[in-house]
RNA sequence: GUGGGAUUAGCUCAGUUGGUUAGAGCACUGGUUUGUGGUGCCGGGGGUCACGGGUUCGAGCCCCGCAUCCCACCCCA
């Protein structure tokens, strides 16, 4: 037998249900918000996403699926989604354009990780991307947005909240914590020797209790905030308060994708094992210009639908429909018949064997059917159909010409 | 990538110190004497015990390998 590859799931009955209430769920709320659907393609030439994401993050340094095509070209399967929205926004010269673009997506995203619960090599996401719009609202809008579809989902969570500083304020932050940490660093562990080098600010999320203790006294980007940073951030959380979104400040807390900044935000479940993230986003300002395009503000998240699944309460199935069976061999073309006929307008399900009126109620039950239709021999002489709700457990007999 | 655990029917799981044709519940399917369901009763199908080796007279059970999933690290959605 072969079966699918490590990390790699099919999306069926139960799950395909989840699924898809979770995206028409999701796309709903995003269109009321002004979001349009774009789609890009899965495979991405691999420079798009080492010079976004960054060559220093982990995605790129060792989780994409990168190979050369047969025309010789160094491509691969997009690990996150923003970096191809971004890619067609300066396509469609749409940063030369200007005004203010609002985009959603979902689709799949690939990453060669070791799997784990919450964690796939190929995985979903439902994102969203703003450009154009410099103001802090909008990053407060994008934080209402992604708890207005967890609410609707019946999905709990934690916000945290950070700012990363902009390119006035965080590289001399920078400078200066890898100064203190580069001190210690013949104390601190292995993991944050490597941090130091690749993303320095990282270590303040070391697990290591002595790296904590050691950095107890470290300097904090929060306290660090050029002026307009720290401006937006205190009108961000002002917003926030007005409009009843808890949250909590987690200064330690760090997109993994090197094109943010300031607004940073993670949405967290305490339900879901150690991969806990379910969604993600903040402002990246600077990504546009990166990418060759004109400078244009923009913030946007991703939330990680498979992630979301287990926790989506689902809405109550109610019965729908028609069930037609016969109990009559005599009487199966003619149920087929109509059925045909009633497909036309209403979800049907058929019975092709004639069978005793109890067996045909028990069908209509397993298909969850609210009427259940059944001609027999009195009904077939006397050109009527027995037709039941299930719901109000009414029944009557109606001629077929009326069905 | 590192360390640990698990794997028996479609699902959730039993399976004794290694010993005959490997079990249960649920699900599926059929019947239930006269046309009333979701919740009665009786029956039926379904397993290369993940896979590959080894030890043994004999392996679901012991040993080695491998795959997948799970947990932690790491990372992130």
């Amino acid at each position: 037998m072969i079966s699918s590859l490590r990390g790699m799931n099919d999306i069926l009955e139960e799950n395909y249900e989840r699924f898809t209430h979770f995206i028409n769920t999701a796309t709903n709320i995003a269109q009321k918000y002004g979001f349009h659907f774009i789609e890009t393609p899965l495979l991405e030439e691999t420079a798009l996403f080492k010079r976004s994401v960054g060559e220093s993050s982990d995605i790129v340094g060792k989780e994409m699926y990168q190979f050369i095509d047969k025309g010789e070209n160094d491509v691969c399967l997009r690990p996150e989604g923003t970096a191809g929205v971004v890619r067609a926004f300066i396509q469609k010269k749409l940063d030369k354009a200007g005004g203010t673009h609002r985009y959603f997506y979902h689709g799949s995203m690939f990453r060669y990780e070791r799997p784990q619960k919450g964690r796939l090599r190929q995985f979903h996401q439902f994102g969203v991307e703003s450009f154009g719009v410099e103001s802090v609202y909008e990053d407060a809008a994008m934080i209402m947005m992604a708890a207005d579809i967890l609410l609707a989902c019946g999905i709990g969570y934690r916000l945290q909240l950070n700012s990363l500083g902009d390119s006035n304020c965080m590289p001399p932050y920078k400078e200066n914590l890898v100064n203190f940490v580069t001190k210690l660093e013949d104390k601190i562990c292995e993991d944050c020797v490597r941090r130091v080098a690749t993303n320095p600010i990282r270590v303040l999320d070391c697990k290591n209790s002595t790296c904590q203790d050691l950095y107890a006294t470290a300097p904090k980007l929060i306290n660090n905030l050029c002026s307009t940073c720290q401006d937006d951030f205190d009108k961000l959380k002002k917003i926030l308060d007005a409009n009843s979104i808890a949250y909590e400040i987690n200064t330690n807390l760090v997109r993994g994708l090197d094109y943010y900044s300031k607004t940073a935000f993670e949405f967290v479940s305490d339900d879901i094992g150690s991969q806990s993230a379910i969604a993600g986003g903040g402002r990246y300002d600077r990504l546009v210009e990166f990418l060759d395009g004109r400078p244009t503000p923009a913030v946007g998240f991703a939330m990680g639908i498979e992630r979301l699944m287990e926790l989506i309460q689902m809405p109550e199935v109610k019965r729908e429909g028609y069930y037609i069976g016969a109990m009559d061999d005599e009487a199966v073309d003619l149920v087929m018949n109509l059925a045909h006929k009633k497909r036309q307008t209403d979800k049907t399900t058929i019975d092709y064997k004639a069978k005793n009126l109890k067996n045909h109620l028990k069908g209509a039950d397993k298909a969850n059917a609210r009427f259940c239709c059944v001609i027999g021999t009195d009904e077939l002489e006397n050109g009527t159909i027995w037709i039941k709700d299930l719901e109000e457990k009414i029944e009557n007999k109606i001629p077929i010409m009326e069905f």
